[in-house]
DNA sequence: TCTGGGGTCCTAGGACCC
DNA sequence: TCTGGGGTCCTAGGACCC
């Protein structure tokens, strides 16, 4: 049994903690450059005002209505994050922090579900001040679902539980398609032509049909949403890549401009990997005009590049980070965008063995049970298949959730 | 004029191997 | 002359999420 807490609101809500008179007052709150709303008090959403319009086109209504805008203040919303999570954390054994905004709990073997989901709102609301919506079901997707229920319907008052499968139905029925979490813009159409419109049309889909049309993803969803638990909790994994990049304010036509703009990007990133006490080994230089400048032919392009050996030391990064530069350097181009990706990680933590290609001798089952035994040993580590990084549908098949994914390997530990 | 930043996962396809 | 099946490893690109 799964619950799902989500802030309000969150960007609103933490400024609000530090500005009380501006409660009841529409506010919103913009990203980096000032570029897009990306939070909005009820009174603007009431206001018409959409997610993730750029400023400029709701410039007039803004000034109408009196909103009052912020710009984003990522540090203070990290922070208040932090102690949202720590309150949440006394309520469940097993938790996953799945954004800043919103944590899924383990709440299996708690008894009256709804009382339990007022209790953690409450306590959220008196510990921290900020408001919480709370869906409980039994797989992740219903929970998100219960979850936007607990948002939409007022006389739920925050919290739904959706743990009987007739009033799922129900919720269900009345749901789009589009609304259910991992049904993009783009599945959205491919549904709609086969005529699944609503998320109870979703949950009616043949398993097998749904992998055919999409992916093994879209047949997760849909077995979920019949209750058949596919997404399993992941309790802090490991990065797998971090990235730094960034819209320019204006346009860059120089070489040098934007060398020197991946050049800073290099140094942040390769700071938040010695920061997360990791090496990287792969990196990834991109850049690209806007998709909005109609002025010239568009352009992006990305390099991407394997260090000597694993590092995160700055200089070493930057030395390929200009190689890899040079490659996607186009002049002419009038670029809005660029970044650094570094990704591929090891540590010296991780246990990690190469193991071979066999076939007929058993080499590989004895490696495996050797990493198994001293994982279980050490309570940590991981198994890479020589050099690949284990999949996700890996660990799913060790844990048996479905037959969907059965699979010639026997037993694939990952992360423990 | 002004359009975020940071992530994950999946699939296809080519090169290569036995 | 026949031109396989099964696998690894890597990359690009698409889709989705908050």
């Amino acid at each position: 049994m799964f619950a799902l807490v989500d802030c309000n609101n969150f960007y609103c809500s933490c400024e609000r903690l530090f500005r009380p008179d501006l409660k009841q007052v529409p506010m919103v709150v913009l990203s980096n450059n000032d570029g897009c709303v990306v939070a909005r008090s009820p009174e603007a959403k009431a206001l018409g005002i959409g997610m993730g319009v750029p400023l400029f086109k709701v410039r007039d209504d803004i000034k109408r209505h009196g909103i009052r805008i912020f710009s984003s203040n990522y540090t203070l919303y990290g922070d208040i994050s932090a102690r949202v999570m720590q309150t949440l954390e006394q309520f469940t054994p097993r938790m996953e922090i799945y954004s800043i905004d919103e944590a899924f709990l383990d709440l299996s073997g708690i008894g009256k579900l709804d009382d339990y989901g007022r209790q953690i709102r409450t306590t959220v609301k008196q510990h921290v001040g900020i408001p919480v919506s709370i869906g409980i079901a039994p797989t992740k997707t219903l929970a998100k679902l219960a979850n936007s229920a607990a948002k939409r319907f007022r006389a739920t008052r925050g919290v739904v539980e959706l743990c009987d499968p007739r009033r799922q139905q129900r919720l269900l029925a009345i749901t789009p398609a589009s609304d259910i979490w991992g049904i993009g813009r783009n599945l959205t159409r491919v549904l709609q032509r086969r005529g699944v419109k609503t998320a109870l049309d979703l949950a009616r889909m043949e398993p097998h049909r749904a992998r055919r049309l999409s992916s093994v993803t879209l047949e997760r969803t849909v077995r979920e949403l019949n209750g058949e638990n596919c997404i399993a909790l992941e309790e802090a994994t490991p990065k797998q890549q971090i990235v730094c990049s960034r819209s320019f304010g204006e346009k860059l036509t120089d070489n040098r401009e934007v060398r020197e703009a991946v050049c800073e990007f290099t140094a942040r990133a390769a700071e938040k990997l010695r920061r997360e006490k990791l090496l990287a080994r792969m990196v990834s230089v991109f850049i690209r005009t806007s998709p909005f400048d109609e002025t010239g032919t568009g352009y992006g392009n990305t390099a991407t590049g394997t260090l000597p050996r694993p590092s995160s030391d700055t200089l070493e990064i930057l030395h390929l980070v200009s190689r890899l530069f040079d490659m996607v350097w186009k002049n002419g181009g009038r670029y809005a965008k660029a970044g650094v990706m570094l990704g591929d990680f090891c540590s010296p933590d991780i246990l990690q063995l190469d193991l071979f290609d066999t076939g007929t001798d058993h080499r590989r089952n004895d490696n495996l049970m050797r990493a198994v035994d001293s994982i279980n040993r050490d309570g940590r580590g991981m198994i890479r298949f020589g050099g690949q990084r284990p999949r996700k549908d890996w660990f799913m098949r060790q844990e048996h959730l479905s037959p969907a994914y059965t699979t010639k390997w026997n037993c694939i530990p990952v992360v423990k």
